[in-house]
DNA sequence: CATTTTGTTCATTTTTTATTGAACATTATG
DNA sequence: CATAATGTTCAATAAAAAATGAACAAAATG
């Protein structure tokens, strides 16, 4: 019995992968993005980069930015193979680590932006009157405030075992 | 006094439009959307078709599809002004409406998708024994779960007066 | 009912984004 | 230290998405 991994995709791995390609694409992240977390997701094993453009058959480079994005994230974890010059990768399982990881590396920055945009945009227009832009600014920034609240919200929602979570206002 | 609409774009609203732009690109929509967006939110009086086109330098056709799809997730009302035969939209203020549009036209469309994939794969390899394949198809079931779950309760946070909303696991 | 006004559609073009792969940097190996 | 193995970077190319505008449909007007 041999242990090495086959370089073909068999029908399940191009399924699995197919499920991620549509969710990577349905968050606006490529297409590699998904089959490569996807080609982890359903191995049994850990890869190594090689691995992923031989059995995926796409470039080095977007094998190697695709790891690394997916590391930034966590949707990948490094393990050590002793023997074993390359770095291997395992996909993480848990939906709230990854979701984690996306909220605060990709989605709270592009939100702290906007919240600091208003900032300056309420400064600007802070006259003692009662303008319509003042409500209007006023309002956004009501918007901005709830968008933030929100993400610790959609964490703790993810890791809840399971979702029979109830949201109250006090 | 005039009451007409000026032709040209002032420097608030040049801003509210740079903020809405910057807001739909991060949330993967056309840019043209968010300018449209942001034209009728710094607008004090509803626009129609031709005054979008004018104002923003756009085509027809781009304004014609960004109104529509506005419409579509309640981002736009629609207004009726007696003596003109030109629909006229005004911006929907309420952050949890539009929410509710996309979210009901757009977000859940797509994980339906996912689920409904999710299943004829379960099905496929619904086999007796335990396989790491049959526990990976459950595992990702429970995210899909999670995902629709996680729906309603981000409604009904946006939709809370003051965002000191409390969530527990029960 | 011919004409104008209004809005939509969709093939083409433009712009943006993703992918490729060769050159490079870095570290291990003998 | 020369060579090989591994991974990154980034300019060039390919692919995908958005924007354009001319042709069309529908409805109102006179």
């Amino acid at each position: 019995m041999t242990n090495e991994t086959p370089s073909t995709i068999s029908e399940i791995e191009r399924e699995l992968i197919a499920f991620f390609v549509n969710a990577a694409q349905a968050i606006g992240l490529p297409k590699s993005y998904g089959e490569i977390y996807g080609l982890y997701y359903a191995s049994n094993d850990p890869l190594a980069l090689d691995e992923v453009i031989e059995r995926l058959q796409i470039s080095k480079g977007s094998a190697s930015q695709g790891i690394r994005f997916l590391k930034s994230i966590n949707a990948l974890n490094t393990v050590y193979l002793p023997g074993d010059r390359r770095d291997h990768h395992i996909a993480e399982m848990s939906l709230r680590r990854i979701a984690d990881g996306l909220i605060t590396q990709k989605i709270a920055p592009q939100l702290r932006d906007g919240t600091e945009r208003l900032k300056s945009l309420k400064s600007k227009y802070a006259s003692p009157e009662l303008t319509p832009i003042k409500s209007k600014l006023k309002n956004i920034e009501s918007w901005s405030k709830k968008a933030e609240l929100l993400l610790p919200f959609v964490s703790k929602f993810l890791g809840a075992k399971e979702s029979k979570t109830e949201s109250r206002v006090v």
